[in-house]
DNA sequence: ATGGTGGGGGACCCA
């Protein structure tokens, strides 16, 4: 089954392009981030038409998290229980065997900001409770867009994107560390090992083009399903359609 | 590293 996690950045312009992606990659489960909708506008009659049940988790103007399974999706949950939190950024279903939790990330804006540690304590609560569903759910895919690019392979200039630099400082890459010391596994990384293969590229300074991108959007897989993996990747496809996410999907395919 | 772009919503906020 192929997995796959995509920041849409606004359901609403993107719903062509989704329905696009979701005919031509034919993924079993994908999360989606940044719906930027409200649940009485979400488009779940024209996913179901696309073959796509959906749950969705959203708000006016930002944020915004939906799963959508080929089969039933159950045992939901929208946010981080016991994390008092008006931004809807979390999402997790039950989909046959496999558990997916989908995470917006917080952001972060810049390093020392009151959004940084809103990102930080965000990281720690979200740390927690996976810790807590991994008991209960061996086979877990954590998926989102993580704002956090893992490594230098992951920056198109590592000077720029350095230790003191939002989404790649200290802070932000130990809590990613955190998390994967619980039994995560970046599934790109299970089989890529290249650098400057990237899942976000900035609209201005024709940074896509260029390849001026980061990879910050993940499929992390439990242990239990770390031998399961056969191939995991970015589909640059959706990215160079005309008015595009400035995200392309990342995807893990599980045995 | 910015703000040259983009989304939302109707002036700025967010990324």
């Amino acid at each position: 089954m192929k997995i796959a996690s995509w920041n849409v950045n606004s359901l609403n312009v993107r719903l062509p392009h989704l329905e696009q992606w979701l005919a031509e990659f034919g993924p079993d489960v994908v999360g989606i981030q940044e719906t930027k909708l409200e649940d009485h506008k979400f488009p779940d009659a024209a996913l179901a038409a696309a073959g796509y049940r959906s749950v969705f988790a959203g708000q006016k103007t930002y944020n915004g998290v939906a799963l959508l399974a080929r089969g039933a999706i159950e045992d939901v949950q929208i946010g981080i229980p016991g994390f008092e939190d008006e931004q809807k950024r979390v999402i997790a279903g039950t989909i046959g065997d496999v558990r997916v939790i989908n995470l917006y990330v917080v952001n972060g804006q810049d390093v020392g900001t009151d959004k940084y540690g809103y990102k930080l304590r965000w990281l720690e609560a979200v740390r927690e409770w996976i810790k807590a569903e991994l008991a209960v759910y061996p086979q877990l895919v954590v998926l989102g867009d993580f704002n956090i690019a893992p490594d230098a392979r992951d920056v198109h200039d590592p000077e720029v994107w350095n230790e003191t630099h939002i989404l790649t400082s200290a802070a932000e890459r130990e809590a990613l560390q955190a998390l994967l010391g619980l039994g995560l596994h970046d599934a790109f990384r299970l089989h890529n090992e290249e650098a400057g293969v990237f899942s976000w590229w900035d609209y201005r300074m024709a940074a896509f083009r260029r390849n001026l991108g980061l990879r910050i959007d993940l499929t992390l897989v439990s242990d239990a399903l770390k031998p399961r993996v056969t191939a995991a990747g970015i589909d640059r496809a959706p990215r160079k359609l005309e008015r595009p996410s400035d995200h392309a999907p990342a995807w893990v395919e599980i045995a």
